[in-house]
DNA sequence: ATGCATGAGGA
DNA sequence: CCTCATGCATA
């Protein structure tokens, strides 16, 4: 199922961007509903009959009355100037994105905001200066700011502002330098500004009673041609990459006009991530899914599969192969209020398996180091490196080629490596963090991708090869988003950021 | 969640 | 012998 939602036009008057988006996305959310299949994962960032305010969602909250003080425009909402409410709207956003229900949870709407705000600040001069440039308020975090402006108690002058838009010195601003002493209590908290969040039931049961809130007058006041914007699917599509400058999708791979759709690594981890989610939240087992797949289509997994499938620690391909049987599931499951099914215990248990051999760390140690030497050893070195750690030859064969399959996987782990890496991670200006290794893995799999390409007029792999290369650029861009980009500056910010930057602590 | 293992399919 | 998909058994 494809389900495309037109809405439009993409620019649409953005000015009073909030205002005119809610009924439009009321109305949307209406229609999502009636998609039973997706009504569960619907998921505002208000809830949908909050009293209003001035035509905005009422839960917003009241301003600081401090910084409300200091500001000398016309105030249209609980103090904040209407560029400050789409401001609110774009931190709203990036809470979403940068929450795990990053693309999981995030439903049209979502879409809808994320792109009246990409084109307010494309189109609309949105950062010309009427906002609040003060640290302390927790819109303004969000915002673009050259360094040396950037102080804690003070606001930017707009001329200022204005002036740093053209410098390249301009940086983005997620997180408030530490070394300003004044911001340490603002530290993290604020820093991630949250919205007040649904309780996802009650959000559902509200949306499902409330068709007449939703469809008289939001209907009527959506006056917007309905031709321009295509939703993506929330559950088979690809899904968007906030990276690149169209926020709405990261298609397939389109080059050659032949099997496209093949997900890149995003869509892939974005998916196992959303799929984990939902799992979880449906009480479903790693296990359970095995075998319900099995009972479903005839195929058996065990939990070891499926848990590699969340964590991303499948090979590429097979990582493909996999998703749409998880993504039946899902909608099965998602569909069927049923509790975890009965299943049907399939017995059948071979011969005998070889008592599992243990490898002492300093063994392992000394298998790794010669693997990083010669990561595909001949019979022969397999022979005398046996001999030499008191191992039987095929324990290190099959270790070896255990050892290269973890090489290859998507998201490969690397705490056997660490104790090596420990000299080059220390001359990296950061800590080595978990997305670190998740990019440095993704890289390894692309170069191997890549290499594979070419090495071999291997087919197969072709597409493999492709979309590798594609996120790996994408992965790029994202790194450089934040650094200097004429077209992007703020609006590079504001995605950036929904990608770079530490995952929000209240949800 | 992972380490060591199996077995099919390929050169 | 290798790669690849997959899983038992266990940390």
């Amino acid at each position: 199922m494809t389900q495309v939602t037109h809405i439009g036009p993409s620019h649409f008057n953005i000015n009073s961007s909030i205002k005119t988006a809610l009924p439009l996305i009321n109305s949307q959310y209406s229609s999502l509903v009636n998609e039973s299949s997706i009504g569960s994962n619907i998921n505002l960032p208000f809830r949908l009959d909050a009293p209003l305010f001035n035509g905005l969602p009422e839960e917003w909250g009241p301003p600081d009355p401090e910084i409300s003080n200091h500001s000398n425009n016309h105030m249209n909402y609980a103090g904040l100037t209407e560029s400050s409410i789409d401001y609110k709207f774009c931190s709203t956003l990036n809470s979403y994105f940068d929450s795990n229900q990053r693309f999981g949870n995030m439903t049209n709407d979502t879409y809808l905001m994320a792109n009246s705000m990409a084109s307010n600040i494309e189109n609309n001069g949105w950062h010309n200066g009427r906002y609040y440039f003060d640290g302390t308020h927790p819109l303004s975090q969000w915002l673009p700011v050259p360094v040396n402006c950037w102080t804690n108690n003070n606001y930017i002058r707009e001329d200022f502002y204005e002036k740093s838009l053209q410098e390249d010195e301009f940086k983005t601003r997620s997180v408030i330098p530490s070394n300003d002493k004044n911001s340490a209590n603002i530290s993290s908290d604020i820093n991630h500004y949250k919205p007040l969040i649904p309780d996802e039931a009650d959000a559902l049961k509200m949306a499902k009673s409330s068709h007449s809130l939703l469809n008289n007058d939001s209907m009527s006041m959506c006056r917007f041609p309905q031709n321009e914007i295509i939703m993506p699917d929330l559950m088979n599509a690809p899904s968007p990459t906030l990276t690149n400058n169209n926020l709405f999708y990261s298609c397939g791979d389109h080059r050659s006009g032949k099997t496209e759709d093949l997900p890149s690594s995003d869509d892939l981890e974005q998916f196992a991530k959303m799929f984990k989610q939902r799992r979880i939240k449906l009480g479903y087992t790693q296990a359970d899914v095995g075998l319900a797949l099995g009972t479903l289509y005839g195929n058996v997994f065990s939990q070891t599969t499926i848990c590699r499938f969340e964590a991303l620690q499948l090979s590429f391909k097979n990582m493909c192969k996999l998703r749409p049987l998880l993504q039946k599931w899902l909608h099965e499951a998602d569909s069927s209020s049923e509790s975890p099914t009965n299943f049907d215990k399939i017995s059948a248990q071979s011969r005998k398996r070889k008592k599992r051999t243990s490898i002492e760390a300093n063994v392992k140690s000394i298998l790794e180091s010669s693997f990083m030497k010669l990561s595909k050893p001949s019979a022969q070195d397999i022979s005398s490196l046996a001999e030499k750690l008191s191992l039987e030859k095929e324990v290190v064969r099959v270790w070896f080629c255990n050892r290269r399959q973890k090489e290859k996987r998507i998201t490969p782990s690397f705490d056997v490596n660490e104790h090596f890496d420990n000299e080059v991670s220390s001359t990296m200006p950061f800590a080595s963090t978990t997305e670190d290794r998740t990019d440095k893995g993704l890289k390894n799999q692309f170069e191997n991708h890549d290499k594979l390409g070419k090495s071999a007029g291997d087919s197969n792999l072709d597409q493999t090869n492709c979309s590798s290369s594609k996120r790996l650029k994408i992965r790029k861009e994202t790194d450089q988003v934040s650094i200097n980009d004429e077209n992007t500056s703020c609006r590079a910010e504001f995605l950036g950021h929904s990608l770079r930057d530490p995952l929000p602590t209240r949800m």
